[in-house]
RNA sequence: GGCGGGUUGGCGGAGAGGUUACGCAGCGGAUUGCAAAUCCGUGAAGACCGGUUCGAUUCCGGUACCCGCCUCCA
């Protein structure tokens, strides 16, 4: 067995996971508030646990990890939208609204992270599906002492456990002394945190025994987790914004409505997303969603691979040039596996993961270190040129195991085109993700070439050559054929005028 | 103000107390009608100041600078 090790963010420190029942790992992550189109840094999360999923499951096997990671759709910004487009003249009910909102932003989510090759999770629930759990640990923590009603709210009462703040390192008292929030005069304590708050006429609500009202935005999580994945579980996650206060929050909830279970053993926390070095903020101009990145043509494999070329415990910087040397990567990978040929690419199974892939993500999800194990010259250190070929099936299980799936990527089918040509094959056009378009461009270009060489006039070719570069389209020519490959800039409607 | 993280070659970015990380870019070569891609080769580092050590970029302390969190946020 691969002894997995990871950074307990609870104790600061690399520890050898062991899971409380080895047959059902349970990860419990935080999700999203389903408002609007996933932005990149939403992504960030999403793509570092996907991984660790896969690690898991690798390791454990796929039926033994159960993954949650929630939806979070009852929420003030979700309101406000709703109450928004009905201000604006929009039918049906606020509920109907919302709902419909919600629906809509989770169809984008899940569009937008599969372009990511992130694996669906075991659960995603909803926290509306929760309200009756959530009102039910509001009691228990009200009998137990640890929370209380006022003036239609319910708020935990953060005196009452002891270890309040140990997760982030902060002392209550020193909260307080540099706090910089209005406090509501309800609050028995500043810091103590709301768990129910009333709603009027005008917001959605459930019945409570405190009054129609709906959840603060933490207990969703305590409660959620606690339904699904029981009072203790293996590994919680989240981005490190979350680790104060929502964290926190959940494990005073969590622990002090079930004592009796440990709750999360082990916490992760993944670094924030820069832009060009600066945090990403509509104010500065540099927010922008998963799916933009898409639509402008930058594949979801290049994004998964700039996210996994740096640890997930470090601040990752979004840049123009990371995203190009990505393609570049992404292409050699690519690359590696039509070493063999067409006939060899197109028969293509997973062997098994490289002992030295598995190896960097079991240490603590060195997903970097991964890459590189990957890496073409790094491969040709530890095995013979002829070796490497024999484990093609290997590279492509381990491209696998990190989210990447390359064996119709236009590069893998140009290199296998390439082999076959040096070795004599007859080449055989198999599928391969290629624009139709380019196909035929490619049949047009190797007449004109072939026209060219006879009259020693190159300028057509040269002339249909240049607009396919300024379209990102790269130009290949061998003595054996023409081949067009979408570059890391490709823009399919530059190539409009070329039909 | 409190808490946390960072500072490595032109750029990105690792591991390891003592041996070349690696990639990209650059440069030289092979190849090409010209290119592109590919292949071969190649230079370049460890913010600053102290300490521990036979030896530190790697451990410890301090300084400077950068970033994040403390309020919705992944």
């Amino acid at each position: 067995m691969v002894e997995i090790r990871l950074t307990n963010s609870r104790t600061r420190r690399k520890e050898v996971f062991t899971p409380i029942d080895a047959s059902d790992v349970r990860m419990y992550v935080c999700g999203p508030t389903v408002y609007d189109r996933a932005h990149l840094g939403n992504a960030r999360p999403v793509v570092v646990f996907d991984m660790l999923f896969r690690l898991l499951r690798h390791v454990y096997g796929p039926d033994h990890v159960r993954y949650v990671r929630n939806f979070t759709d009852v929420d003030d910004k979700i309101n406000a939208a709703a109450q928004a487009r009905k201000a604006a003249g929009a039918g049906g009910s606020l509920e109907e609204l919302i709902r419909a909102r919600t629906e809509e932003t989770i169809g984008w989510y899940h569009a937008d992270m599969a372009a990511l090759g992130a694996l669906p999770p075991t659960a995603e629930p909803r926290a509306t599906d929760f309200i009756g759990q959530m009102i039910a640990m509001i009691g228990i923590l009200i009998e137990r002492g640890h929370a209380y009603a006022a003036e239609g709210h319910v708020l935990f009462r953060v005196r009452s456990y002891r270890d309040y703040g140990a997760l982030s390192g902060r002392s209550v008292d020193d909260m307080i002394a540099g706090a910089r929030v209005e406090v509501a005069p309800f609050k028995e304590d500043p810091m103590d945190f709301v768990l129910w708050k009333p709603s009027d006429a005008s917001l959605p609500g459930w019945d409570s025994p405190w009054g129609r009202g709906r959840p603060g935005w933490h207990i969703e999580c305590s409660a959620m987790s606690h339904e699904l994945l029981g009072d203790s579980f293996d590994i919680h996650g989240g981005g490190i914004d979350l680790q104060f206060p929502h964290h926190e929050n959940e494990i005073a909830q969590s622990c002090c409505a079930h004592p009796e279970g440990g709750f999360a053993r082990v916490w992760m926390h993944n670094e924030m997303l820069l832009v060009e070095g600066k945090k990403m903020s509509k104010s500065l101009g540099n927010f922008f969603t998963v799916r933009d990145l898409l639509d402008r043509g930058v594949p979801g494999e290049v994004i998964r691979f700039v996210f996994l070329s740096t640890h997930y415990g470090k601040p990752m910087d979004w840049t123009e040039k990371k995203q190009l040397e990505a393609s570049k990567a992404i292409r050699k990978m690519a690359g590696m596996l039509g070493m063999r040929g067409t006939e060899f690419l197109t028969g293509l199974e997973e062997g098994k993961p490289l002992n030295s892939v598995v190896d960097a993500l079991a240490d603590d999800m060195n997903t970097h270190g991964a890459l590189h194990a990957l890496d073409r010259s790094t491969l040709q250190l530890a095995y013979r040129e002829l070796d490497l070929i024999d484990i093609i099936p290997d590279i492509y299980a381990s491209q696998r195991l990190l989210g990447f799936d390359l064996k119709g990527h236009p590069e893998a089918w140009a290199r296998a085109i390439q082999h076959d040509e040096t070795m004599g094959i007859v080449r055989s056009r198999a599928p391969s993700t290629k624009p139709e378009l380019l196909v035929d461009l490619e049949v047009r270009m190797v007449q004109l070439r072939a026209e060219a060489t006879s009259s020693k006039n190159f300028s057509a070719v040269d002339a249909l050559k240049a607009a396919l570069t300024a379209a990102g389209v790269e130009v290949r020519m061998s003595k054996a054929g023409v081949e067009l490959l979408p570059g890391p800039g490709f823009d399919p409607s530059k190539l409009e005028a070329l039909k």
